[in-house]
RNA sequence: GGGUAGGUAGUCAAGUGGCCAACGACAACAGACUGUAAAUCUGUCCUCUUCGGAGUUCGAUGGUUCGAAUCCAUCCCUGCCCA
């Protein structure tokens, strides 16, 4: 059993974009990658089979968080963890409670030993501290663990995100050392990825990047972004926190994004990502498809009987019509959320492998700038 | 035939003299959603609009009144009960 390895398989000659290979105890991932969100043990909506076959996904999204409160640490751990009590034995990431401390602003206090929490479940208090956040994390036994770190608002005045950063660095100092102090649990190696913050502001970013990097982690992961900011800070940010970060490890950039700001950041150097988008919007009717963006809630599809989208190489995706998902959405038939989370997942992760097949044959820039512009169309 | 309850916008359903273009729910139509407190939330929803308003509505017709979806008369229709 060993720590995680990055391969670099191939660069890009005109962009910051690679292709790898990350390997760990749960099996290897080619990079870019695309994780799907499974906040309590469970991608919502979509069952372990369709995630392997269909969405074709090889490593996933837990919140220490979410499974904290429920269902518990007790059950994770009789278990055996989080990878036996879901059924998925590919690799699992989790985020640590960190985008809680922003998306949970209205029941938590932040302070130097830790975050304050009430439970969105029964409004009960808790303290995730950063030796608590590594400590749960071992619990559930995820290859990739995260910092624990606090994502600031946008926007943000520079003194508090300067603050909050330091606050981040400090906390990330005590992640490591008590992550070095304690052990797998379960036969496999955990991996601890720092996360840079510094908001919208370059300075701030670059330190942050320093300090992060100065940890020679497994990989490297970039937060505080997509949390309201315009786009193209989105990218100037991300490239230059890519440029800062240590090429040989991999780069993971939290919560992003649209299958275009994928594409983007992917062109900036960013290897890892993973978004509530795919998941959610489809549920909430939006389908990201090869020809661009479509409401499948809009009448518009009611008698198109074509396939979801035959670009995709998912069974479901041509399978069923799109007047037959938009039936099942505005039936409010729970099959159709599973139809379009899987979509748009096999969607997600067909744009990636694209992406790294591009990167490998060396027009990854061309085929990125057509792409950008098609994605985004409203179909 | 007699009695009785009732007919309100796409549907259900409040309102029973002015604060009513008319509560609310649903449906419909559109929008939002980026490390998931989201199978959620927002907007529109009689017609026209230069978004300030303007014009037609509450089974039909006629009437009372300064003013009616609301009161009165007649008629039409529906449910239930009795013959």
């Amino acid at each position: 059993m060993a720590a995680l390895q990055f391969e670099l398989e191939a660069g890009c000659p005109h962009s910051a974009a690679r292709a790898g290979k990350i390997t760990t105890d749960h099996g290897e991932v080619l990079t870019p990658i695309f994780m799907p969100v499974g906040t309590a043990g469970s991608v919502k909506t979509v069952p372990q089979e369709q995630l392997e076959q269909e969405v074709q996904a090889r490593i996933i999204l837990g919140n220490t968080y979410h499974l904290y409160l429920r269902p518990g640490l007790e059950v994770l751990e009789g278990a055996g963890g989080l990878h036996r009590f879901m059924g998925w034995d590919r690799p699992i990431l989790t985020d640590s409670g960190g985008y809680q401390v922003f998306s949970l602003s209205g029941t938590r206090k932040i302070r130097e030993e830790g975050v304050i929490f009430q439970s969105h479940i029964d409004g009960s208090r808790h303290l995730f501290s950063p030796e608590k956040v590594m400590d749960i994390q071992r619990i559930i036994g995820a290859d990739i663990i995260m910092a624990f770190d606090e994502c600031p608002p946008y926007p943000s005045e520079y003194a508090y995100a300067e603050k909050s950063m330091h606050l981040t660095h400090r906390w990330l100092d005590r992640c490591f050392t008590h992550f070095n102090n304690t052990e797998d649990k379960y036969g496999y190696t955990q991996n601890l990825f720092p996360i840079v913050q510094g908001s919208v502001f370059s300075d701030l970013r670059k330190e942050s990047c320093a300090y992060v990097s100065g940890k020679e982690a497994a990989g490297n992961a970039i937060g505080g972004l997509s949390v309201g900011e315009p786009e193209q800070q989105l990218y100037d940010i991300c490239e230059a926190c890519c440029t800062d970060l240590p090429v040989q490890k991999p780069r993971y950039l939290m919560g992003v994004g649209t299958p275009w700001n994928i594409l983007e950041c992917i062109g900036r150097g960013v290897d890892m990502f993973d978004c509530v988008m795919p998941t959610r919007n489809g549920r909430n009717a939006m389908l990201f498809t090869s020809k661009g963006v479509i409401n499948i809630d809009n009448k518009k599809w009611e008698k198109d009987y074509s396939p979801i989208d035959d670009g995709i190489d998912s069974a479901w995706s041509h399978y069923y019509s799109k007047a037959y998902l938009r039936h099942l959405v505005k039936s409010k038939e729970v099959l159709g959320l599973t139809i379009a989370s899987v979509h748009n997942l096999a969607f997600y992760l067909q744009l990636v492998r694209e992406a790294r097949a591009h990167i490998l044959q060396g027009d990854f820039v061309s085929w990125k700038n057509e792409q950008v512009g098609i994605l985004q169309t409203r179909l």
